[in-house]
DNA sequence: CTTTATAGTAGCGAGTCGATACTATTGCAA
DNA sequence: TTGCAATAGTATCGACTCGCTACTATAAAG
C-alpha cells in the first residue's frame, strides 16, 4: 500500500459513505452528481453524451438516468434547432430544490478551517487534471480558467474557440470544451 | 458553490472516473473495493456486517456482493467456532490476484510528488475522520494508531479492548472497533 | 425458559451498468 | 445530387447494486 493506493481507497470510501447520506432523498448517487453538474453546465455541454463523458460513463447509461430524472420533473429536455440529433437538458424549479435538499442533508460542516479546505480542494482538482491526462478523457474544468476564454478590456468575455460573447455567469460554468490555459 | 461542496464534486467525479476505469476487469467498483477492504482488514473485521458498515451500506447488500464474490472464487467464507452466526471472508490466491490486476489496470503514476501525495492523503483522512465523527459511524482505522492498541516494552502488542496478544503484521491493518488515539 | 438481540440471507422492485443494435440527423465527398 | 460515413440519442438485454422487508438461526439476557 503506497501514498496512491491509499488515495484511492480514502477516495472511493469517501464517496460511497456520502452516496450513503442521500439514502433519505428520493435520488441515489448518479442522479445527484448528474443534477449538480446540469447545475454547474454552461448551455454548450448539457447533453446526455457531455454528462457521460463527465463522470466516464457511456451515453446509453446516462442517456437512461436522465430520462428518469425526467420522470421526476427534475430536468426537462430542450430539443436544438441547428442541430436535431441533440438534446440540451436543464433543471427545472423541483430539480434546483430537489438538488439543494440533498446537499442540505449531506451535513454542512467539515470541522476543517478554510485554509485546508482549500488546499484539499487544490489537491484533488491537480489530481484529477493528471489522471484527465492521462486517460485523455476531458478536465470539465470552469470557462473563466479556459485557454479559450478572453476577458476584453470593456469587460466583454468571449470564447475563441466557439467563437461566442458569453455572459457574465456563464464564465463560472463547467464547459465540455474546457482546456486549462 | 463553496469549498465543500466542489470537494464534494471532485471526490464523486474521482470515484465515477475511478471506477471506470475497472470496466476492463472482471469486476465493478464495489467489488473492488470489498476486496480492496478485506485484504487489509484484520481477524475480526472480516464479516458482511463490517465490510457494509466500512461502504456505508446495508448487511443484505454486502452479503449478495460477498456471494457474487465467493461465486467467483476470490473469496471464501470461513463459519466462526465461537459464534455460529458470524461468518469471517477471506481472499483466496485468485482474490488477491484480480486485485492486484485491477489496481495495475488504474494506471501507475499521478504525476504528483511524494510530498504532495501525503498531504492529499492527509487531508483526505482528516475529511473521512471528520465525517465519521459527525454521522457516528466508524473509522475503520489501522489497529496500530488506535486507543486500545499497546506496543509493550518485549515488543508485544495487545489490544485493551478485545483483550488479545496481536501478530506483529495485525498492527497494520484494519480494525473495525479502531477508535484514534 | 422465554424474550430479545444479533448475524446473515432470500426475494422484491427500482435503477445502474456495459454492450449491442437501432433510428434519425448531419456532414462529407464523389 | 446522391451516397456513405459519422454523430446523437434511444431501446433492449442480462448482470448487478441498492434499500427494504421478512425470514431463519443462533446467542444473550431476564
Amino acid at each position: 500500500m503506497n501514498h496512491r493506493d491509499r488515495i484511492r481507497l480514502l477516495i472511493n470510501r469517501h464517496a460511497r459513505l456520502d452516496a450513503a447520506l442521500m439514502r433519505s432523498a428520493q435520488l441515489n448517487a448518479v442522479q445527484v452528481v448528474a443534477l449538480e453538474y446540469l447545475a454547474n453546465a454552461n448551455r454548450f455541454s448539457r447533453s446526455p453524451s457531455h454528462v457521460a463523458d463527465y463522470l466516464g460513463t457511456t451515453r446509453g447509461t446516462m442517456s437512461q438516468t436522465l430520462k428518469s430524472l425526467e420522470a421526476k420533473g427534475l430536468v426537462s429536455e430542450e430539443r436544438l434547432a441547428d442541430d436535431r440529433r441533440s438534446i440540451r437538458y436543464r433543471l427545472t424549479e423541483a430539480g434546483r430544490a430537489a438538488l439543494r435538499a440533498a446537499n442540505a442533508d449531506r451535513c454542512a460542516d467539515t470541522g476543517m478551517n478554510d485554509a485546508d479546505q482549500a488546499m484539499l480542494e487544490r489537491l484533488l482538482a491537480r489530481s484529477l487534471a493528471d489522471r484527465v491526462a492521462r486517460t485523455g478523457t476531458k478536465m470539465f474544468g470552469i470557462c473563466r480558467e479556459c485557454r479559450h476564454h478572453e476577458l476584453r478590456q470593456n469587460g466583454q468575455r468571449y470564447c475563441h474557440l466557439l467563437n461566442v460573447v458569453l455572459a457574465e455567469e456563464e464564465a463560472e460554468q463547467l464547459c465540455h470544451e474546457q482546456v486549462p490555459a
